[in-house]
DNA sequence: TTGTACGCGTTATCAT
DNA sequence: ATGATAACGCGTACAA
C-alpha cells in the first residue's frame, strides 16, 4: 500500500520511530539487509512504504563519501550516435540504485577536463569517458580516479581502466577495401568534424588505398564544420569539381552519406553504377533508403549497455570479467549504393 | 594561474586557513559575494584558484536543502526531436551554477511519475517536463513543488507554472491547410508512436479536413509502434494499398516522411506530382532531400534554451517575464514535395 | 564586514 | 542483531 503520504519530507528519523528502532537500523536494512533480522527487516519496509520514505541522495553521498551518480562524459548533444549509446546507457542503469550524471565536452577536450573535474568532485559510484584523446591533466584524474572509469566508442593501447569500442582505424580499412572488391577503383574521402575518431579513420583509409596499390589522388575532402546532410551534398560537389575521376566515396558518417546520395540524384549520377556510396555506423535510414545505402555498421547501443554493465560489475567486485578491453567490432552492411556488379 | 594541486580534496576549510578567514566568510564569498568586502573576497579567489578548491555539491546541497540540480523529464532519448531540445538546454545551463539531471520516461506517464518523486526528492532548482500529459499524482507533485517548473514542447491551460511550446493541433491543421491549398484533395494521414502530442496532430488533421470540406476516407495509417524511416516507407505502402486515391501525405514526423518519399520513389511514384508529402519538425535533412521535403518547422533548441532561461529568471526572482505560457509558434516549409504547382 | 556554532540527513564506528 | 554518536562539508542565523 504504497500510501502517497509525502507531506513534508519524512526522513530516516521517522521511520526508525515508526518502527520502534533506531535510525541505525534502518540505515542498515537499507544498505546491509542481511545484518538485519528478517523480522525487523519487514516492518522497517513496511514502514518506508506507508511513510512514502525516500532516502535523501545528498545526506547519503556526504555521509558515505559516495554517491550514486555514474557520470557520463559524451562529446555532443545532438550526435545521433551518441543517442544509441545513451539508450544503452539508460537502458543499464535503469533498475539499479545508480543514475546518470550526463555532460557535454563539445568535442573541447578543455571542456571535457572541467567536467571530469566537475564530476569527480562527487565521487562517482563510476565514470565513462568518450574516446582515448584526453588532455594530460584528465589523463591523471581518470587514471588516480578511485572509482571504476570506462572508456567507450574507440579501443586503444592503456585503458585507464577498462574499455569498451571498436577500432576506427580498422572498421575504415574494411569499408575502403569492401569499396575496391566492388571494382571501385577511384573512391574519394568525405570528412566533416574531423575529431580524432575521424582522424583515424581517414588514415585507415589511405593506408587501405596504399596497400591495395591505389592512390587516393586529390579526393579526400574533410571540414571541420559539424556534419549534416546537406554537408554531405556540398562536400560531394566539391570533391566532384577537384576530381571528377572519383567513381566511389567513403563517407564519415551516414548523414554526409544520405547528403552525398541526394547530390548524386540531383546530378543524375547513377548510384551504385557511376558513384558507389558507403557511409558509418549504419544507421537506420540506411536501409530503408533508395537505392538502400551501405554503411558500417557500430554497436552503439551495446556500448551504452556494456559501459554500464562494467562498472556495475566493478562496483559489485566480480572478478574483472576476462579482459579489461572489449573490442565490439564493426560489420561492413553491403547494400545497393555499393553494388557496382563487376 | 591554476596550479591544479588536487592532491586529496581540498575543502572550504583548507581556502579558509589559506586566507586566514574563517569558513563562513569563505562560503559567503561564494554565495553572496558583495556581503564580502572586496580585499578579501579577491584573497579567497586567488586562495581557490592556487588551492584548486571544488565545493562539494553533496554537502552544499544538505546545507541548503536546495540543490543546484535542474531536473529534466523527456519522454525519449533516441527520438532526434529532444537531442535539439537537449541542445538548448545544455547551452543555456553552461556557465551557470546549475547542472542538468536527466531522466527519460520512455512515454510512459507512470515512468514520469517515478522520476518526478526522484527528482523533487533532490529539492532541485528547477525541474523542466515534457508536455501537458502527467498523472494526477504528478499533476499535484509539480504543482505544489516548491521550486519553479516549466514544461516544454507544447502549450496548454493550466501551467503548473511556465511553460513554453507551440500547439500542436494548431500546426497539423496549417500544414493540412497547405496541402490541400496546393490542390491536394484526398490527404492521408501517417502515425506512429501516437502519443498524446501525436494524437492532438491527428485531430488538427482531421478537423482542418472537415473544415474544408473534405472527408479523411481511409486514409488515417497509425501504429504505436516507434516511428522509424523503414516505418515510414511501410505506412505508405500500407495506405496506398487501402486507399489508392491518396494523393497527399502528412506525416506524423520527418523519419516517416523521409520513409514515404522513398517509397514512393520506389514505386515509381511522383513527388509532387502523384503525391505530396509533408513531414513535421523540419529537421536539418529535409532541406537537403531530393527533392526537398516540405515540412513544419518547429523551435526545438528554442524551447529548450527558454526552459532554462525561465528557471534561471524565476530564481533571480526577475519578474515572472509577461506571460507564463510562452507560445513560440511553428511554421510550415513549403518545399518541392509539395509543390503540387496548380 | 567577519566569526561562532549549530544543523542538514545519512553512514559508519564502536559498544552493547 | 541493535543502539549511541561522531563525522561528512557546507550554509546560515546570531553575535561581535
Amino acid at each position: 500500500m504504497a500510501n502517497d503520504n509525502e507531506n513534508k519530507s519524512i526522513k530516516m528519523r521517522d521511520v526508525a520511530d515508526h518502527v520502534g528502532v533506531s535510525v541505525a537500523t534502518v540505515s542498515r536494512a537499507l544498505r546491509n539487509p542481511e545484518q538485519v533480522s528478517p523480522a525487523v527487516r519487514a516492518r522497517i519496509a513496511a514502514a518506508i512504504d506507508t511513510l512514502g520514505y525516500l532516502p535523501d541522495p545528498a545526506a547519503r553521498a556526504l555521509a558515505s563519501t559516495r554517491s550514486d551518480l555514474i557520470a557520463v562524459i559524451l562529446p555532443s548533444v545532438s550526435n545521433n550516435v551518441f543517442a544509441d549509446v545513451m539508450d544503452g546507457i539508460y537502458a543499464a542503469a535503469e533498475g539499479t540504485r545508480y543514475s546518470v550524471q550526463l555532460g557535454y565536452s563539445r568535442y573541447s577536450p578543455l571542456s571535457e577536463e572541467n567536467l571530469t573535474k566537475l564530476f569527480l568532485r562527487q565521487r562517482p559510484a563510476g565514470i565513462v569517458v568518450t574516446g582515448i584523446d584526453q588532455t594530460d591533466a584528465t589523463k591523471t584524474l581518470l587514471g588516480q580516479a578511485n572509482c571504476p572509469v570506462v572508456q567507450i566508442m574507440e579501443t586503444g593501447p592503456e585503458p585507464y581502466d577498462r574499455m569498451i569500442g571498436f577500432s576506427h582505424y580498422d572498421a575504415a580499412r574494411v569499408a575502403t577495401a569492401h569499396l575496391i572488391a566492388q571494382g571501385y577503383r577511384a573512391p574519394g574521402f568525405l570528412g566533416a568534424r574531423m575529431d580524432p575518431r575521424t582522424q583515424r579513420r581517414l588514415h585507415g583509409f589511405r593506408d587501405e588505398l596504399r596497400a591495395q596499390g591505389l592512390e587516393e589522388g586529390r579526393r579526400v575532402h574533410t571540414t571541420t564544420r559539424p556534419s549534416s546532410v546537406t554537408l554531405g551534398s556540398y562536400l560531394l560537389g566539391e570533391l566532384l569539381s577537384v576530381a571528377p575521376e572519383t567513381d566511389a566515396v567513403f563517407c564519415i558518417n551516414d548523414d554526409l552519406a544520405l547528403g552525398a546520395m541526394f547530390e548524386a540524384q540531383r546530378r543524375n549520377l547513377r548510384v551504385p553504377e557511376s558513384l558507389g556510396i558507403c557511409g558509418f555506423n549504419d544507421m537506420e535510414m540506411m536501409g530503408a533508403a533508395e537505392p538502400a545505402l551501405t554503411s558500417v555498421r557500430t554497436f552503439r547501443r551495446e556500448m551504452g549497455e556494456g559501459a554500464i554493465q562494467m562498472i556495475l560489475d566493478a562496483l559489485a567486485e566480480k572478478a574483472p570479467a576476462s579482459e579489461p578491453v572489449l573490442d565490439l567490432g564493426f560489420e561492413v552492411v553491403a547494400r545497393t549504393s555499393t553494388q557496382r556488379g563487376g
